[in-house]
DNA sequence: TGTACATCAGTGAACGCGCGTTCACTGATGTAC
DNA sequence: TGTACATCAGTGAACGCGCGTTCACTGATGTAC
């Protein structure tokens, strides 16, 4: 990393918002990788960012509120991308399948942040309940093949929670330890999930 | 905790190892507490069985030397009681869930040392490969159904892998986000899981 | 039986480090008159 | 048009802390002669 001689320019009046916006984005990049949110310091994202390490408490009460910050945003990215991905489908099965192979591969992509938002002991800590979206919206695509005679009927409820932890535990399992997933599809695997699980008909 | 006033008297020549033990016992019980391998400092380690801090060198390298030991073990007895348990039932689908359901209450017992094991940072830094022991149990548990006539005929490995995955899914809800699948039995998501994804009979 | 000595099982002080957070401050810039 | 002043957007020094690790050491105990 280069020094830090560089001064950086001061926002103009009125423009302070910026540098939350500036903090968020090497926070969220740095957390990323690091993978654990305990790793990440405060001094180190300053660092990053150009600033000294007090002007981040202009915009954040202390190390959580700006990690919890973080999460929030990468959450609502990833809820973002797969309503978005679920809209280029037709028919519910296609939007099922595409809703769960987009969050996987957000978590794959993301996979220091999916960590940290899953598996790490913020969650003990602090309320993450803005987690249940995605949650929601895969029960809900479930319940649309249900009402659409696409899969058959059951418990949308149950089949949800099933196929969720199923592929969050493949995620996971790459995440964590690629070698025991080796040259194993993610997505041929949430296939065979989603028609052993909810009962979706083989492509 | 109390002050370490009393001194803790020394091992007779030739019982040096004897520490050796009660410093992994400590870190054991402390990294199931923690769940997180970056939290748990030697010389905490050390406060808590009695010694100076420096006593920890004489049987371990580093921290991440203890860290390993202690996982080893974990993994080692977590292994046993897989097998204790598939051998006490007496058809080959009755070992299987036997195995599998002993595994995640391992799982769930010892959470903190589950994380550890699973989804620290220390996968992608060390060699963990004697964790293959567990996957190869459950790999071989489902063949011996396969060769039974129990369960449909099929790829072990890949019945064996989405097993996994999907198990590993529901500990890591459970022992991460707990409300995520409150009141949810994990015995009954995983005979779900056996019926669907190896094909198990409904009990 | 006595004694010198090697070995074993530890200890205690010290090192340099990066951390989160508090505090009093600075200097540019917009605004009211 | 000029100027006093409030506000905004930050800064820099300092705090106390716990950490991993190194180093030279100590004192009890068993053993060879």
């Amino acid at each position: 990393m280069a020094l830090m001689t560089e001064t950086r320019p001061r926002n103009r009046r009125g423009q302070g918002e910026r540098l939350r916006e500036e903090i968020a984005d090497a926070a969220q990049r740095m957390l990323d990788e690091l993978g654990d949110d305990e790793a990440l310091s405060l001094r180190a994202v300053a660092r990053e960012v150009g600033i000294a390490a007090t002007s981040v408490y202009l915009h954040f009460a202390d190390r959580d509120a700006l990690v919890l910050a973080v999460l929030e945003r990468f959450q609502r990215q990833t809820a973002e991308a797969a309503d978005a991905a679920e809209a280029t489908a037709a028919d519910p099965v296609g939007k099922l399948r595409a809703r769960v192979r987009r969050v996987a591969e957000s978590a794959r992509t993301h996979a220091g942040l999916y960590k940290v938002l899953h598996e790490s002991a913020l969650n003990r800590r602090v309320d993450m309940s803005f987690k249940r979206s995605i949650a929601d919206g895969t029960t809900a695509a479930v319940a649309a093949c249900m009402r659409a005679g696409a899969i058959p009927h059951g418990d949308a409820e149950e089949i949800s929670l099933d196929l969720r932890a199923a592929v969050h535990g493949a995620v996971s399992m790459r995440v964590n330890q690629p070698e025991a997933a080796e040259g194993e599809s993610l997505d041929a695997q949430i296939d065979r999930f989603l028609h052993k699980i909810a009962g979706v008909p083989r492509r």
